[in-house]
DNA sequence: TGACTATTCAAGCGTCCGGTTGAATACTGG
DNA sequence: CCAGTATTCAACCGGACGCTTGAATAGTCA
């Protein structure tokens, strides 16, 4: 094999590392997981919804090809991004999906709409209603995540406590739920609820990451944890 | 199954579709000839150095990522980018695997230290010399890929007439060859065929598609023929 | 030190994937 | 209509991959 070819070989061989390592479902979802903020290899599985072996195994996949890191934490293990431009590729990839693949539109809607949560307001609107503070905040992610970053002056209810928590909600008031993106299904469960029990309540697509990536201003319990 | 489980599966293995479609060394390597321009199956498959019925087979699986589309030309079939988006993602995969694995600068280096055609002057500096004209620069990739865009006063010899073609070259004046990225060997084996000849020498890492990346003007034969 | 536990390792199984080979298809140009 | 050709299809093989299961490892906490 001539020279140029190998090398040609080798080159792409390293570029296909990245692609094998986003090449499996269940990799890039526990990718999704940790553009959110680190986890233990538990809580990915459970979150995955994977045995702990297997989420093990993947993100061995992912860590040899450089996309994630460990630490070491008291009796767990922490995984988390190798950087910053690893959730921008994944955001990225999204980006090129969303604008190439027309099933991933068909099968958000499919679900969104069969959940009756379809926004009949415009996202933009409900954004700028947000930002303007016209409506109570609801931020139902699990209280870590929330404390890493949120919209400023949402309320941190996590979805499994908002039942027992809905006191807490002016009754007379807007409420706007989000979670971590347009294909995390928190918020629609918690729109669902809240419909039921007579607030109006709609779904912001988008999660804090992509409030971010527009420029708006994102409130964090501990100054300077970005993620 | 609960629903949820069920759209994130389908969601996630809907990003995957793209994932796997860039798993393979050699679509990768077929991605980024068709980065530089569209071509038929038969050039696609010389270039990369495989069967053409293997060829083919990858080129659907990328036409079924909807990375790829096809039109009949002819007595042939021309395969391009289905959008830029694609070849910027391509080249958003090509930057994340150069911060994060050093094995691609690894094998880069080891080669082009080989070859010993490792720059000495700078690459800021020779790009700065190209764009105030102090050097003759050389375009050594096939014509249709010149016409469809070059570096603004470059002299167009393909690789394979260089050798035939010295003469069209002023002797004293330093050379600079380029060909399409920091990946193409192309220029390299120009450099080494000119030094041997008796020219000063030297490659510029960028490709013109990098070129125009950096915002510097780009040279088309037939105008609005962006690729 | 010893019990406990989060994580990783190892082996096995079914499936999918990349590449080859040879034939089929579809289209051009005379 | 026919010969020629570019491309695709179909069948096949070896190897890699995803997931499961069960055991091993490494570390913590009392």
């Amino acid at each position: 094999m001539t020279p140029p070819r190998r090398f040609k070989d080798s080159i792409y061989e390293q570029f296909a590392r990245l692609g094998k390592a986003i090449s499996a479902p269940k990799r890039l979802e526990l990718l999704d997981l940790l553009c959110q903020g680190p986890r233990t290899v538990e809580a990915l599985a459970e979150q995955a919804g994977i045995s702990v072996a297997n989420a093990s195994q993947h993100l061995q996949v992912l860590r040899a090809a450089r996309l994630v890191e460990t630490e070491k934490k008291g009796l767990y293990v922490e995984y988390r991004l190798a950087g910053d431009e690893v959730c921008t590729f994944f955001f990225a990839l999204r980006a090129l999906a969303e604008s190439r693949l027309a099933e991933v539109e068909q099968v958000a809607r499919a679900y969104f709409e069969a959940r009756g949560a379809m926004e009949a307001v415009e996202s933009e609107e409900l954004a700028r209603r947000v930002r303007k503070g016209e409506v109570t905040v609801l931020d139902v992610r699990p209280p870590e995540e929330y404390r890493a970053g949120h919209i400023p002056g949402a309320l941190s209810i996590p979805i499994g406590e908002l039942k027992a928590r809905l006191k807490e909600l002016p009754k007379d008031r807007e409420v706007v739920a989000y979670c971590r993106g347009p294909y995390c299904v928190m918020a629609v469960e918690a729109v669902e609820l809240l419909r039921k029990k007579g607030f109006t309540a709609h779904r912001l697509e988008q999660g804090v990451i992509d409030w971010r990536a527009r420029g708006w201003r994102v409130e964090a319990e501990r100054p300077g944890a970005r993620r």
